[in-house]
DNA sequence: CGGACCTGTATTATTACAGGTCCGGTGCTATAAT
């Protein structure tokens, strides 16, 4: 009865605030899910009405909705189209670096008031404890995690902060909390519904498998000719189209030497000015750009429809960052040719990315150094003479590992029960080896990914936890004809169950191909292992 | 880990390569200096 009210209201309100006739089932689901006050993670790809499924039920649950959400011109993008639409049920304002003391209070008393429903914030600016507190005076009855694959990519390593979400959300009262992304494989749903401390999520993933983009791959023993495949899309195919670069500097110099060949192009990375960087990006997307070339800065929040190919210069770091980037293309519907071009040597760059491990000793006397007395940040600093980027890494790997804990004031402490400096040197120095080989075996799979003369939609998919019975027919091993069929080719073990490997401990069974299956290890990561040697010498038991 | 670039040496030239060095992605915020 109650859910059909809810149903009920939910079409009334896409009707009336978005135009929308209908509603999309998992849509539905993600937001009936919302109105009940359950938590949610939802993976559906950009472009599927994603935003709308908490930007609805928001508009009718009383009380305002905190976004989290990564960056800074994409929370500009998502306020502006809200505040387009003048409804005061979707108002939205911002507290970031780029308001002033008086805008933020401004922000703050538009949702005290009823003014405004959304206060759209990064990870960072919530996690200080005066903002915090002022937030959650606010009483917020809903929490919307946007990109939230980025807790998993991010939080090791690059922004700490993303990592503390779960103690945030709590600091806010535990409103009840959809995360919501276009990209999570099985771990890392996990590691999102972990992370976050989502109580019995209600799952809504969409299916993945896009028909009309073409997967292609071709392996290039020279730069020239990865030069010249890549000339010969562009005098093929229509534009505008995305190529992604390893470097900042592979984009401006390959950005130069097209545009000489006569496809004029821009380039776009990181380094560049914040105001190019925003021109750049409003100018691809009003077709003013028909070719961009790219490191993996470009591209979070691009929903452009036309895009009508994609090509990577390099081996990608991962099937995560991947599927993201070709999921850019085609998004109109129109056949769209995704292209991968790689070489083994790809890899040392990957390597390189994936990080030099951190110093036992110091960890240690960080540790140390925690136990005596919480100290802020500044103060570590001149304690320990770490940087300021080397400080924020030790210190969340000693809160991965129990040594250390956020406090009142800014400042960090060791828990109760933390174990000894040398101890949690050590044990912190394990914990970044075990994330490292977890992310190289992430790699490892990518060149899977490239070298396999199997179906690449099945492949790429099984990765994403679904399994396809049949044959993609969209890419280029299907149409050589070498895929072959995988008509639930059955291991030892069913495909999703837990195993045990005698020495890799536990691990999840993703996927069979041929006489090879993958199998993902807590502590090793991906890993192909033979099914004849698993099946003869018992290599695998149930877990 | 590997590529790009520089320097030195071999040698008797305007070249070839061995060996060393440096560089490499993603972004927030706070704060200081103009």
């Amino acid at each position: 009865m109650k859910l059909t009210t809810h149903a009920t209201n939910l079409r009334r309100a896409a009707k009336n605030l978005f135009g929308w006739t209908a509603l999309r089932p998992n849509q539905l689901a993600a937001m009936r899910a919302v109105m009940k006050r359950h938590d949610a993670l939802v993976v559906l790809p950009t472009g599927a009405g994603k935003s709308a499924i908490y930007q609805i039920p928001a508009s009718l649950i009383p009380g305002p909705t905190v976004v989290i959400s990564p960056l800074l011109a994409l929370q500009q993008d998502q306020i502006a189209a809200l505040n387009e639409r003048q409804r005061p049920e979707l108002r939205a304002v911002r507290i970031s670096s780029d308001e002033s003391a008086a805008q933020q209070a401004e922000a703050i008393e538009e949702i005290r008031h009823g003014r405004a429903e959304f206060l759209f914030i990064t990870p960072e600016a919530l996690s200080n404890p005066d903002r915090l507190a002022e937030v959650r005076s606010l009483s917020p009855a809903l929490v919307a995690i946007d990109e939230a694959h980025c807790i998993s990519s991010w939080g090791h390593d690059f922004r700490p902060d993303y990592l503390a979400l779960g103690h945030l959300i709590d600091g806010l009262g535990r409103p009840p909390v959809v995360a919501l992304t276009a990209t999570a494989s099985p771990p890392v749903r996990d590691d999102i519904i972990a992370r976050l401390r989502l109580r019995e999520p209600e799952v809504v993933v969409s299916g993945l498998d896009r028909p009309n983009l073409f997967l292609e791959v071709a392996y290039c023993p020279t730069d020239d000719y990865r030069w010249r495949r890549l000339i010969a899309l562009l005098r093929d195919d229509e534009r505008p189209g995305i190529i992604y670069v390893p470097t900042r500097r592979a984009a401006e110099e390959l950005a130069q030497r097209l545009t000489d060949a006569g496809f004029p192009s821009e380039f776009y990375h990181g380094g560049m000015p914040t105001a190019a960087r925003h021109e750049l990006h409003e100018a691809f997307l009003a077709d003013r750009v028909p070719i961009m070339v790219a490191t993996s800065a470009f591209g979070m929040g691009i929903d452009k429809p036309n895009i009508a190919w994609v090509v990577h210069m390099a081996l990608p770091d991962s099937p995560d960052s991947y599927f993201q980037e070709i999921g850019r293309a085609g998004r109109d519907g129109s056949p769209s040719r995704v292209l991968l071009l790689w070489r083994a040597e790809d890899v040392g760059l990957q390597r390189y990315f994936s990080g030099g491990l951190p110093d036992e000793k110091e960890l240690g006397d960080l540790a140390a150094v925690l136990r005596s007395k919480a100290r802020t940040r500044k103060e570590l600093r001149e304690l320990t003479g770490l940087g300021p980027r080397k400080l924020g890494q030790y210190l969340s790997l000693l809160e991965q590992i129990g040594a250390a804990e956020p406090r009142a004031k800014q400042r960090v402490g060791a828990p109760r029960y933390a174990p000894d400096a040398l101890e949690a040197g050590r044990a912190a120095r394990a914990e970044a080896e075990r994330q490292q080989t977890v992310t190289r075996s992430r790699t490892d799979m990518m060149r899977a990914f490239a070298e396999t003369t199997g179906c690449r939609g099945q492949v790429l998919l099984a990765y994403f936890g679904e399994q396809m019975t049949e044959v993609c027919a969209h890419c280029d091993n299907c149409h050589a004809g070498t895929s072959v069929a995988n008509d639930g080719a059955v291991g030892p073990f069913p495909v999703h169950s837990q195993v045990r490997h005698g020495e890799w401990g536990p691990g999840l069974v993703l996927n069979y191909e041929d006489d090879r299956m993958t199998v993902l290890f807590d502590e090793v990561g991906y890993k192909t292992l033979s099914v004849r040697v698993v099946s003869e010498q018992g290599l695998l038991e149930l877990d």
